[in-house]
DNA sequence: GGCTCGGCGATTGTATGCGATCTTGGGGAT
DNA sequence: ATCCCCAAGATCGCATACAATCGCCGAGCC
């Protein structure tokens, strides 16, 4: 429990995530100093960690803000993405231990219960979002894990939660959704029959199909990726 | 200028590349406060820095050392290495300058030029390093700067540095080196073809061709790469 | 004799104070 | 009326001081 500089930087980052601060915002240091409890050190810590991470972008003399990007950078961005999770799966192929994708099979089916429930209850695209997204991060980040390689999740965290910050702007067509499940069950198949290069290219395909459901903001639910 | 913090951050960072610190030595906070004569808040954010970017590595309580990494994660890095040089390779030959272009060439004749003069004075390896090194480092600077990404070069970062902690180790054989030099003109000749898949390919035959002569410690000069 | 527990030194983590730099608002000049 | 410049307020960067934690070593117990 390295506490205060830790909570500093985990509260931070999920009141970013939570869209709590707007993109663009500014994020004062003795704003943030009240609001964790602990003192301008640590937010500091907190606020150059997230810095690094890409999630706010800090000016010298003039304070930090949370990170804005345009569709350029954000299309850009998704190909990082493409780049890193489509290795990061092709080498869980080979990696990956059934245990783990046991909990894939599991959060798979909780993604499709999700959407079946949204679908049939016409449910509010929030109540899905909280059932799907949760799943889905466990999903992929139990593929990262699984690539064990700490540099490429460290290289992952770099662009995997840059788009969360415009979560309010992705929107899946149920269309995209049900190709976004089968993916899921694709993924696992590959990683069943230990495929490396399946698996890389399933998730590539994955990534990708997120990008430009994410880059036109349409009319559907949730941002399942 | 912000520079206490930024001085702290890049006098420790050369220091470790330069071998000053010995991989796995540890770094206490007001022994670099003497050196870099700045206060330990600096040395402290410079610290965590180079931690992200693996350069060292803290542990809470304990303080912080020089990474140290075994011939498994370093090949595992010239992996992603691969993947990531590669992609910027790519992107180079869509958007790369021709004046950027007529720089590479420059840097190729001096790198030449740097294992001609080596070779027929029977010059020590130290002599070559101090040439190569630095011309080649510039080289792959221009490209990546050339991919107009900064997430990208931020990812770069994380993999480039890693090996130089250990250059000592790097040996090329005469072969290698020439090969190496190849590789180099390859490279600008995909350039000048605006060549993007061929770009990447040979930027991805450069790493993994570097990859075998450092995780193997054999008998040559220099680390190109 | 070996093991465990408690105290001490060293080092890191956190808080606060001061100086430096940037932004903002108003007054004057063009 | 618009633009520029300057001063005041606010915020950040750095230094220092204090508190918390860890590792080590010796004494006591089993």
């Amino acid at each position: 429990m390295s506490t205060a500089s830790a909570r500093a930087y985990e509260l931070i980052r999920s009141l970013i995530l939570e869209g709590r601060f707007a993109p663009g915002e500014r994020l004062k240091e003795e704003e943030l100093t009240d609001l964790c409890g602990v003192s301008r050190t640590p937010v500091r810590e907190g606020l150059r960690r997230l810095a690094i991470e890409g999630l706010v972008v800090v000016t010298p003399h003039q304070g930090a803000q949370v990170a804005a990007i345009g569709d350029g950078e954000l299309a850009e961005i998704y190909a990082l993405r493409a780049m890193i999770e489509g290795h990061a799966a092709g080498r869980a192929a080979v990696l990956i231990k059934d245990e783990d994708i046991a909990k894939l099979k599991v959060l798979a089916s909780e993604m499709e219960a999700a959407v079946r429930a949204a679908n049939s209850q016409a449910e509010g695209a929030g109540e899905l979002n909280a059932r799907f997204t949760p799943a889905n991060s466990e999903f992929h980040r139990i593929i990262l894990d699984a690539a064990m390689s700490p540099r490429l999740a460290a290289m992952a965290a770099l662009v995997v939660e840059i788009p969360l910050i415009l979560r309010t702007l992705a929107r899946y067509s149920d269309a995209e959704l049900l190709r976004s499940l089968q993916h899921h069950r694709e993924l696992i198949a590959a990683f069943e029959a230990r495929d490396e290069d399946w698996a890389r290219s399933v998730m590539r395909s994955h990534v990708l199909a997120a990008s430009h459901a994410v880059v036109r903001p349409g009319a559907g639910q949730v941002q399942p990726d």
